[in-house]
DNA sequence: TGCCAGGCCCTCTTTAGGGCCTT
């Protein structure tokens, strides 16, 4: 996968984003050339409790919050660093939630859409135990990428995850490069037409070139 | 007043219910 891809990862309070609930820490890790190129990663203080049981979780405490800068500095400066790329996390529709509500903060909108590596890992691996991203990562081997629940080292893993979809979806269907755009689609078939569908996609490129 | 997620996906489905996944 050749193509450059923002891949993002919330850490947050809880799962609604609203007056009590924000981001308290984001990573982005940029890939490229199969490969991260490039890191993004910082807590940030929304003025909002954690309670203990995400502490625990995540190690992100009340007191690190504190000294965190404030959250619009972060989230300026994060969308600064995506700029236009395509996005895509791990569990898309919870992360786009929180992004799309820390933007609306600053008075911003994303232009860009979201690849989502557990609707496509449920698709392209469906013989793993399970699809979460803590065990997907052990059981492909993938690199050890530091703390899980912590932005930076979730987004990697997210990042190493989605380039091995794409090394699937190339070994398996001998498909041209794998762009986001086609992630996208492929995340929107139905589990039972994805093989149809790529099949189908295999023989209209071999017919191109033939 | 009291409560509070929500989108996706499977199946013993579609006039629904429950598990997965994220913090």
């Amino acid at each position: 996968m050749r193509q450059r891809i923002a891949v993002i990862d919330f850490e947050t309070n809880g799962v609604t984003p609203g007056r009590d609930c924000r981001a308290t820490e984001i990573g982005v890790a940029m890939v490229e050339d199969g490969r991260v190129v490039d890191r993004f990663q910082s807590l940030m203080n929304a003025g909002v409790w954690v309670p203990p049981m995400i502490e625990q979780l995540t190690g992100i405490s009340n007191a690190m919050l504190r000294a965190a800068p404030p959250a619009h500095e972060v989230m300026r400066e994060a969308a600064r660093f995506v700029g236009d790329t395509p996005l895509a996390a791990h569990n898309a529709s919870f992360d786009r939630k929180f992004w799309d509500h820390e933007l609306s903060l600053l008075g911003l909108a994303r232009r860009q859409d979201f690849a989502c590596t557990l609707l496509l890992s449920r698709r392209l691996l469906p013989q793993a135990p399970d699809h979460k991203l803590g065990t997907l990562t052990r059981w492909a081997k993938l690199p050890d990428a530091g703390r899980a629940h912590r932005a930076l080292a979730d987004a990697e893993m997210a990042a190493n995850l989605l380039l091995l979809l794409g090394d699937t979806l190339q070994r398996q269907f001998h498909l041209a490069d794998i762009d986001h755009a086609l992630l996208c689609k492929l995340q929107k078939v139905t589990a039972a037409k994805v093989k149809p569908y790529l099949l189908d996609l295999q023989s209209r490129q071999i017919g191109s070139i033939a």
